[in-house]
DNA sequence: GTCTATATGTTGATAGAC
DNA sequence: GTCTATCAACATATAGAC
């Protein structure tokens, strides 16, 4: 392969390991699991990532393009009120999954959160940003409020997410996504 | 019970164990740490507990002990929205531990729901009865859609703990605890 | 009842063959 | 570049001395 500098194993592992940091933990997943779900031998896992917590941060970059794409979505949306909105939809997309394994950013956050490591900040960024987005939108709604209200919506995601995860029902998750929609769509 | 008036260790056990589930997680805390914490050999933990997960049975039942206590204290309270506002202040006491570590119920509750294990039910019974609770409370208010109210302000303390933590800043969940008490005051 | 010593398995990480 | 073999540290859990 010279067209291709490198084989996709180094892709291969950062999707295994966001799809098992999701449903089992970072803690609780081995490199071991990584190779496994990758079809990546394990020691050669060592070639692309120097340590476990380097794929973690592979993996959280992951989960900031994917927020960034939400985001880039939003903003194809003439109105700041819209914009909000079309995030709620999006995120409403992820609902199932969210009620089978909690939300990937928050369980991360909340994980990374017990621990002295400089993946806290990097996970804790990941929140920051979606609310200060948010906040962005608000502010454009003339709201003087907007950081209250930012924190607001994405602390109901965030506890709608442990209640979905908890009492395996994504219908609680949609439910509050709904009631946040409606919220905004209420606001002057 | 006979000779259990032997020693304090089990207690000692459970304690350490609680607060280093709190701080660290469950996963992350190994039997040494629990040991270590609570004076007790590593090896005569055994003699207490069958299994790790006997211990975080044992825990589970503390915060199960803790949230009745909290709802007692409510129900000294005359009317329904009484208690409500009663058990948020008592959330708040909370908000600098939370601000640390995390909501312990429900670190415990997305970390065993990711888990196939008999903790997950255990634990997430935990969250179902502080709803269950305060949906009561909302029913005896005379409103229609407690359920629902119930699970907003469960999700509302769930998700502000977990924003509290990742910004490592007690104001958000107090900030979001106070919100609440003005929705629940301006219910009819 | 209490504790020491240890069994047994798994982890993250490394060395070096090809 | 890719992979096999293996390390040292640590995990949970057990056996048995005192």
């Amino acid at each position: 392969m010279i067209a291709a500098k490198h084989s996709d194993k180094r892709e291969r592992l950062v999707d295994a390991a966001r799809e098992l940091f999701h449903r089992r933990g970072y803690g609780e997943t081995s490199l071991a699991d990584i190779a496994r779900e990758s079809g990546v031998p394990v020691g050669n896992v060592y070639y692309y990532f120097k340590t476990k917590e380097d794929i973690a941060a592979a993996v959280i970059e992951q989960h900031r393009a994917h927020m960034t794409g939400i985001a880039q979505l939003a903003e194809t949306r003439p109105t700041a009120r819209e914009r909000i909105l079309s995030m709620l939809d999006s995120l409403a997309c992820g609902c199932d999954s969210i009620a089978h394994s909690g939300c990937p950013m928050g369980s991360l956050c909340v994980e990374f959160g017990k621990r002295d490591t400089a993946l806290r900040e990097e996970a804790n960024r990941l929140l920051l940003r979606m609310i200060e987005w948010v906040e962005r939108q608000f502010a454009g709604m003339g709201r003087g409020d907007a950081r209250a209200l930012a924190i607001q919506l994405v602390s109901t995601v965030q506890g709608a997410s442990v209640l979905a995860l908890a009492m395996r029902d994504p219908g609680i998750l949609r439910q509050e996504l709904a009631r946040m929609k409606t919220v905004v769509e209420g606001l002057a």
